[in-house]
DNA sequence: GTGAAAGCGCTAACAC
DNA sequence: GTGTTAGCGCTTTCAC
């Protein structure tokens, strides 16, 4: 009765020792497996002393049922996969940990994997990247590849999305989430404006669908309603490298005096890029960013920017799952933040406005 | 024998169609079910003409193996949970990146687990992480947390973990892959030094081990090999916040030429704190980071720092875990590449230098 | 309330 | 080479 554990292993070999299985349970109990199986899954129906016992044996023994087993079994799974583009990019990586912090909340088992360019078009290729039929799947939609994801997840999987914006009723009537990047972009569009710019430059990043992104639509909102012109937004994918790249010719145009950026990273291309085209910022040039990433209070100059509640949105994208998975005993849908214009040292008054001061 | 994927539902409940399995395979092919495990798990011993006869009907049937099945009745898993710490810090996210693609090329599924502080100190919690006993366990082993859990990590499951260094013969003889930090650090100590600064402070992360970090090991040795006396070196933390806030004294000595950081995030706040103390770097003050982060050449100054091949050392864990499964069929060991110093714009002459010139 | 029987989809060991 | 028989550990029925 002592003997808790299994002894380890005293051979040489790679031998694991056998877990504890729910039989080994159930004879130490002096009960059958399936009352066990009861205790376990808190059914009502099992006297409380019998509970009592069970649970002690448990305890003592170690005892974890076997998730596959259970899975096979018919059982609830309890597990996810979560589909989503590179990992490396602060939007997404925030977004996972969300997930992941809701899903062991809850004692899921998370999955994970990246999606690619090519990758996952077809029904097919995405059913093959969750374990099982019949999975759960959450889908980081933020760009392209997360979309075509999305729209590919044959039905039998129940799934969430994080998305850039709700599609017109594409993908049946599955849960999703979003930010309203769109209200953001314009927010920080019109205090751009409101700094007395003449006009809003946008260096964007790849739009998750066929059409111009939410924030770059938000930025052309703010445009339109100020009665300024509409500027053809500049790409800038996703890296402070590419950023650079395509800034090189923004900065060198004296009549631009403000940037919107597509995210943080751009953002720092973009100061890269009008230092070398000797442009001061903020004095110059206007530069705001999208996502406040946790360097950016730090960079020089320090970025206004557009804080975004990715681990929130998360968290939700995952309660809207358990919701779908156990509609009976989900906890209420977590709320995340909304968007909010961070003013740092990257912004200030248009150069026109300085100089009359 | 046109009907290659079962029908859509058309009723209106979340039904799953029952996936294909193997028996199904077996009699549209006139085998046996068994024969068709062979030729899925690749058998030496099927006949040419069966096994194109059964490969002919999984594709038209879309069969997929369930994996649950396969684990449950011994086979192989083909899956990994990778365990680690805070999966937004530049180091966590590429190695995880690097082990994703590995896993996935190998047609692994990988599951994550994130560590917290307090968590995952004893075996059972450990294992309590994944899926089933015995299955393959990765663990990026960074920080206390990640070093705590591989220790932890019961005997049963087959196991490699990426380190901070390895430990003396600590967890058995398990696969362990690192960078030699503590060269690099010398390296980029020996630079500084080089450049006539009369010392070198460090600012470190937190060390994964009780003892002092392999950095700042590697920091002491260059100077010790310099002659120079051994400053303490300031705990910075991992973020740009914690940086700033612990560089702030350090900043404000005047004798103070060259910093070197355990992270480019602890860099960044570095040189805020300088730029507050009105320090000019490289002027007056060289900083040089680690890691090497995609934004760091980007920041302004432009950052000098120590480059980690993250995504490489994440494969050659996949790797090293792969050999340990399946000794036979393996491919060879991925290498990754040494740390590189990366001079930019943030380090230069120590300021006695420059007046002299 | 509890137990017994059946079977989830697969691979192992053994027959032939 | 290929088929047959046993389970893997669990949850489902269905009895009692």
């Amino acid at each position: 009765m002592q003997e808790a554990t299994p002894a380890p292993r005293s051979d040489g070999g790679p031998q694991a020792p056998k877990a504890v299985s729910i039989f080994d349970v159930a004879k130490e109990a002096g009960v059958s497996h399936q009352t066990v199986s009861r205790v376990v899954n808190s059914h009502p129906k099992v006297k409380e002393s019998t509970r009592t016992r069970v649970l002690e044996v448990i305890a003592e023994l170690g005892y974890t049922p076997n998730r596959m087993a259970r899975a096979l079994a018919g059982g609830a799974v309890r597990s996810v996969t979560v589909l989503t583009s590179d990992t490396s990019l602060y939007g997404a990586s925030a977004t996972l940990k969300g997930i992941e912090e809701a899903a062991r909340a809850a004692d899921f088992t998370v999955g994970i994997s990246v999606l690619d360019a090519g990758s996952a078009q077809r029904p097919a290729e995405v059913a093959a990247r969750v374990s099982r039929p019949g999975e759960a799947v959450l889908v980081i939609a933020f760009d392209a590849p997360g979309v075509r994801a999305w729209q590919a997840l044959p039905a039998e999987f129940p799934a969430a999305a994080v998305v850039e914006r709700p599609e017109d009723g594409s993908p049946g009537d599955r849960p999703q989430v979003w930010l309203d990047d769109r209200a953001a972009a314009a927010q920080a569009t019109r205090y751009l404006l409101g700094l007395g710019h003449e006009s809003v430059r946008y260096v964007s990043i790849p739009s998750s669908t066929t059409r111009i992104g939410q924030r770059a639509e938000g930025w052309r909102d703010a445009l339109r309603a100020a009665g300024k012109p509409l500027p053809e937004p500049l790409d800038g994918g996703w890296s402070p490298r590419s950023g650079y790249l395509a800034a090189r010719s923004l900065v060198a145009d004296p009549t631009v005096t403000a940037v919107l950026c597509g995210n943080d990273d751009l953002a720092l291309g973009v100061l890269r890029a009008a230092r070398e085209a000797g442009r001061d910022v903020p004095g110059d040039l206007s530069v705001v960013g999208f996502d406040d990433a946790p360097q950016s209070a730090y960079v020089h100059p320090a970025l206004t920017t557009v804080r975004l509640d990715f681990e929130g949105l998360g968290r939700g994208c995952f309660g809207m799952l358990l919701r779908l998975l156990e509609p009976e005993t989900a906890p209420a849908l977590p709320m995340w933040g909304e968007p909010e214009l961070i003013v740092r040292e990257s912004s200030g008054p248009a150069p026109s406005l300085r100089a009359r001061t």
